[in-house]
DNA sequence: CTGGATCTATACAGACCTGTCTGCTATAGT
DNA sequence: ACTATAGCAGACAGGTCTGTATAGATCCAG
């Protein structure tokens, strides 16, 4: 599956060798922090290789946040199916699986978007395609779970979703794992442990 | 009031000019995307009188963040006295208050984190101080709320308001109040409305 | 009145950045 | 066999960045 490109050949090496690259520095070290010399060095790559697949250093970090958009369909994907009050809460704990990561530097999307202030640039708009998308697997979760108001809810899920992000990243709390599903239920209105 | 430093001497002009001015362009712009030679120049300050003030750029990015800071103290002490319950809202509809500012970016103290990779630099320190002091500001509204969990539904909070800030910025709702007023009322388990 | 602090103006070093260009090689489809 | 595609290597232009240095002006306290 999927070693092809949108026309028949198959997705070049150095391409893909660039975009691996970025994606790994990009995360940990932030997207103007990261230079195209230290990418093409690390990828093993020719500049003129580079500028051939990427028209600018633009296009490569909205093709980055993209293959962090594939990356995250995908873990959703494997997830298998569950009762989607389980759903729910598996994806959210995907929050705490990637804060364990080593170099976890929070969410990478936050992150970049930090970074280009222009709503209407690519990368703005690869980011808020990539939300769009996550908001609405939270609402057909919930319309699933019969919630009287999905719309309103998948709103308050991506709040907490948000919201655990910048916390597992700043404050690194302890409990991460329970003040996930604390704030899941809070949202979702379950009642709480004591 | 408080034209004065930590010695006798009233704060220099000059600094004052510089740090305004970034205050603005930093966050307009990011940290990272706003040199020194456009501060100095928009500030109508020497070169040499900058570094007379900050001995390197990190030091005035860290006293952005620290009259950052200074400026949320102040927003909350001047709401005045409230019931516990009514000033944790209070608080929180400044997050609408500053979304509506022209030119809103999201919360500056997260993008300068995203901007600075490193904990331990002196500018994730500040912000660390500053989130430790909003943290500790809403337990002890909790606990005069008699809430029976504050350290716990501290933690909520913050997850919400962090969220609400990166919801505000990303996603743009239209009805923000709202969505503020309903995540605060479903974080501290009151009654939602249909 | 003298020395220190504050300030302006400007030039410069050295590093790093993006993006272009020239040359050369190898492979694969038509 | 020809040509388009993909690739490597490296130089280079032109800009921006931080930070230092030089040289002089102003002001105020001891």
């Amino acid at each position: 599956m999927s070693a092809a490109r949108t026309n028949g050949r198959p997705e070049s090496l150095a391409r893909r060798r660039i975009l691996d690259t970025a994606t790994a520095l990009f995360s940990l070290g932030g997207v103007r922090a990261v230079g195209i010399d230290r990418i093409i060095a690390e990828a093993g790559v020719a500049k003129a290789t580079f500028y051939h697949h990427f028209a600018a250093k633009d296009d490569l970090v909205r093709a980055y946040i993209e293959e962090l958009s594939k990356g995250g369909r995908a873990a959703i994907a494997s997830l298998g199916r569950r009762p989607a009050r389980q759903m729910i809460l598996a994806i959210f704990d995907l929050i705490a699986d990637a804060a364990d990561q080593p170099g976890y530097r929070g969410c990478p999307f936050q992150n970049a978007a930090a970074e280009y202030p222009d709503p209407s640039s690519s990368v703005r708009q690869a980011i808020d395609k990539h939300r769009h998308w996550k908001w609405g697997i939270l609402k057909d979760l919930l319309i699933t779970d019969a919630n009287p108001d999905p719309d309103r809810t998948a709103d308050a899920l991506t709040v907490a979703a948000d919201g655990l992000l910048v916390v597992s990243h700043l404050d690194r709390p302890a409990n991460l794992r329970t003040l996930i599903r604390d704030t899941v239920d809070r949202v979702l209105g379950a009642p709480r442990p004591v």
